[in-house]
RNA sequence: CGGGAGGUAGUUCAGCUCGGUAGAAUACUUGGUUUGGGACCAAGGGGUCGCAGGUUCGAAUCCUGUCCUCCCGACCA
């Protein structure tokens, strides 16, 4: 059959492409580096995103949306910043096209229409937001500020992979003014606990909190918190971030208030993201060689019902049976369809969903109706049960939370077995190459060390964990005084 | 951006070495039989061979350019 999925053994990277696409989740398209989100993906996608914009609302943000293009001028007044981005901008110079006189029926770009300042395709939109927060910024009483946008972005990236990494992709981010620095960081140590929560509890996946290092740090800010994910095949994935900013945009964009003695001050600021990188990591946390396996919580399917019938009176019959079940689960909030499409048959059904990830199928038979039954599965453990008809609604929710939670477990577990501390460069090596997944070691703190590593290894310092424990040792790789350990991983 | 591979029917691929009417499987349509792990029979429709040039009587095939994808590398909040 053309829908055969590599094997994780065979190649995981194939594996990873063969269920995106197979999974319909997503497309190449024509343009480089970016993709189209099919009609699933985006199910997906709208799924996290509905969840996260309740958990920001629920913490006192608002959502608005600023300008795709960012003035060059506006752009590079955050050194640091433009800098870090500089290098994949693209950037529109013109703002007309017009027939090719020498070349019928095809367009050039007009010469004439050159843009007497280029503008930025926004990589992120800190410059274009502090310009504008510039002047909805006066007094102490207009902060904090709390907005976040919905939106799209840019980045000319070299090598793009399906959701992981691509030119354009879909995002979230927050970005907040406030009068205090502690106010500032409270804001994004909450918001990296949003991301966390969020990881954990609808995506099952356990993730490690952390601080990045200097040459880790987003650039243009003091601090960057970070949520770092574990996939199946040992590498690390950052899968959200979280910023504190101190003054620095403030003072680029020259943002001020005053304070409750009329003195003028520098507001201090946070941004904060998470993308459709989500979904990449997502499907890499969980999925098997059969196909995707999405967490309940956010699969846009969460229940298919499959009939096996013989004529058109036992059609009837399930018919109706899957009527008031599927009534029942609705009411309940369960995500349910009832596939009775007549083109395929029972066997090519339990592949086709088993391969978009749908956690949960119940197999409506005639044969078991007899007596009362149906066949429910579980896309986590592919485990078969037959079960009761009575209080099947209540049965299958019971079942939605515990395929939920042993995914959860699972990668927990995972994650948990792949963190191995080690004290020395050779242990190092060895479990990097034979294990994968994070190592804890002692490092020395200086960026010299930290690059020394990463040529060495092509390990980087994902982050120091939140609340890490002091413990005196010495660097895994200089041998100089260290007062705690730090996770290193090969990383997405 | 460097190295390698690839682009032919909706999909997966053969055909290219050695130029001569565009192929298979599967999917699709119609009819029938089926239905407990990717059903079967019969008939039918579908491709200017990624795109643009060139060589040639003739190009999917040879040459040049270009676009897109994958893998490895460099780069990467």
């Amino acid at each position: 059959m053309s829908k055969e999925i590599t094997s994780r053994a065979d190649d995981y990277s194939q594996w990873y492409n063969d269920l995106i696409i197979k999974g319909q989740l997503a497309d190449y398209s024509a343009v480089r580096g970016c993709m189209v989100i099919k009609p699933l993906g985006y199910a997906l996608w709208e799924n996290m995103r509905d969840v996260l914009d309740k958990k920001f609302k629920d913490t006192g943000h608002v959502n608005a949306y600023f300008p795709l293009f960012v003035p060059k001028s506006l752009f590079e007044a955050e050194e640091k910043n433009a800098e870090g981005f500089a290098k994949e901008c693209a950037v529109v110079t013109h703002y007309r096209l017009k027939n090719d006189p020498n070349n019928k029926g095809k367009l050039i770009v007009d010469p004439e229409a050159k843009l007497e300042e280029e503008l930025v395709v926004r990589p992120t939109s800190e410059a274009i937001i502090w310009n504008t927060y510039k002047t909805w910024i006066q007094s102490y009483r207009d902060l904090p500020l709390l907005i976040n946008q919905w939106a799209n972005v840019v980045r000319w990236e070299m090598r793009t992979r399906l959701f992981l990494r691509t030119a354009e992709f879909l995002w979230q981010e927050g970005h907040t003014a406030h009068a205090t620095k502690e106010e500032a960081i409270t804001e994004t140590k909450q918001m990296i606990d949003v991301y966390a929560h969020f990881a954990e509890y609808y995506m099952a996946m356990p993730v490690i909190r952390g601080v990045k290092s200097a040459s880790e740090r987003f650039a243009g800010a003091e601090d960057t918190y970070t949520i770092e994910a574990l996939m199946q095949d040992g590498k690390a994935l950052q899968a959200g971030t979280s910023h504190f900013l101190g003054q620095n945009f403030a003072k680029a964009f020259d943002v001020t208030f005053v304070n409750k003695e009329n003195k003028p001050e520098h507001v201090w600021a946070t941004s904060w993201g998470v993308s459709t990188r989500l979904i990449g990591a997502l499907v890499m946390a969980h999925s098997d060689d059969d196909g995707l396996i999405l967490p309940p919580r956010l699969a846009p399917m969460q229940v298919v019902i499959v009939p096996i019938y013989k004529g058109d009176e036992q059609k009837a019959m399930i018919d109706e049976k899957v009527n008031a079940l599927m009534a029942q689960l609705r009411q309940g909030g369960i995500r349910v369809k009832y596939d009775d499409n007549d083109n395929t048959r029972p066997g090519w059904k339990f592949a086709e969903y088993e391969m978009k990830g749908v956690p949960v199928r119940i197999t409506f038979g005639a044969r078991d109706l007899e007596n009362n039954l149906v066949e429910v599965a579980r896309r986590d453990t592919k485990e078969k049960n037959s079960v009761s008809l009575d209080g099947l609604a209540e049965t299958i929710i019971t079942l939605l939370e515990d395929v939920q939670n042993n995914m959860f477990n699972k990668a927990k577990a995972y994650q948990q077995s792949h963190i191995t501390e080690v004290n020395s460069w050779e242990e190092f090596e060895k479990v990097l190459e034979e294990k994968g997944g994070f190592i804890s070691a002692h490092w020395d703190g200086t960026p010299e060390s930290e690059e020394e590593i990463k040529q060495k290894t092509k390990a980087t310092i994902r982050c120091i964990p939140i609340d890490n424990k002091q413990e005196d040792g010495v660097c895994v790789l200089s041998g100089k005084p260290s007062k705690e350990r730090v996770l290193f991983a090969r990383a997405y």
